[in-house]
DNA sequence: GCCAACGTTGGC
DNA sequence: GCCAACGTTGGC
């Protein structure tokens, strides 16, 4: 409840209004590449009865941006100050980002990663304090990220409460961990199909267990 | 600032 | 339901 925070997702303000939230999922049918396994599940409702994600990376830009006259900047020390440390991550205008949102749990974990930036990378790691719920700025005329298209009886957009739980130990570099994919595509390891690479401009994003501990162990290891 | 990748829209 | 045109994301 407490006035939070933008995090600026995904603009987009997609108008049309036809198709009724639930199951835009993603893709949108025709691009359908082969769906990688993992999200399968991030799409469709729900409950597409695939694989439960547990961890989370969620991107944010933390350097001013002048969208319609209002600077979209929320950087992970944008939520640290807020009250609580807890912000809404209000302004996803994308399906398939909306739908790993509203698959979150309460307490999870997420990493607060840096795009659109001089150094792009995972700054820090925040938890999910509030599980999905309508994101308020959907309807207001003045918010950047405002959808004509959305009414107030079936709203198309959510959003989930994050509270800043630490910085990393080390600044992540988004060039480091494309080093690590790379090999790993070529010798198996974690990051083979991470999401951050596999479907870069998924602003919100799942991780599997395995992904998310190896990257934590980036942190007491040189970088690359 | 450029531009490749890719999601969305809307005509048919 | 296809697909070309368009708009956005986000690294570089």
């Amino acid at each position: 409840m407490p006035p939070k925070k933008r995090a600026r997702v995904s603009k987009t303000s997609a108008k049309s209004g036809k198709i009724d939230d639930i199951e835009r999922t993603s893709a949108a049918g025709r691009k359908r590449k082969a769906a990688a396994p993992v999200e399968k599940t991030g799409e469709g409702s729900q409950s597409a009865g695939s694989a439960i994600f547990t961890c989370w990376l969620m991107k944010s830009e933390p350097e001013s941006r002048f969208e319609n006259g209002i600077d979209v900047k929320f950087g992970i020390e944008d939520l640290k100050a807020l009250p609580d440390q807890t912000g809404c991550w209000d302004g996803v205008r994308n399906y398939q980002a909306r739908n790993f949102m509203r698959q979150m749990k309460e307490g999870q974990q997420a990493f607060f990663y840096h795009s659109n930036c001089k150094e792009p990378g995972i700054a820090g790691i925040m938890r999910i304090v509030k599980e999905a719920y309508v994101d308020h700025t959907q309807f207001d005329k003045k918010d950047v990220h405002y959808d004509a298209s959305s009414k107030p009886d079936n709203p198309k957009w959510s959003m989930v409460d994050v509270q800043f739980q630490r910085m990393m130990k080390r600044f992540l570099p988004l060039s480091e961990l494309k080093k690590y994919h790379l090999q790993h595509g070529a010798n198996g390891g974690p990051l083979k199909d991470m999401a951050l690479f596999t479907r870069a401009r998924l602003s919100v994003q799942p991780l599997t267990a395995e992904e998310f501990d190896f990257i934590l162990s980036l942190e007491d290891k040189e970088p690359l």
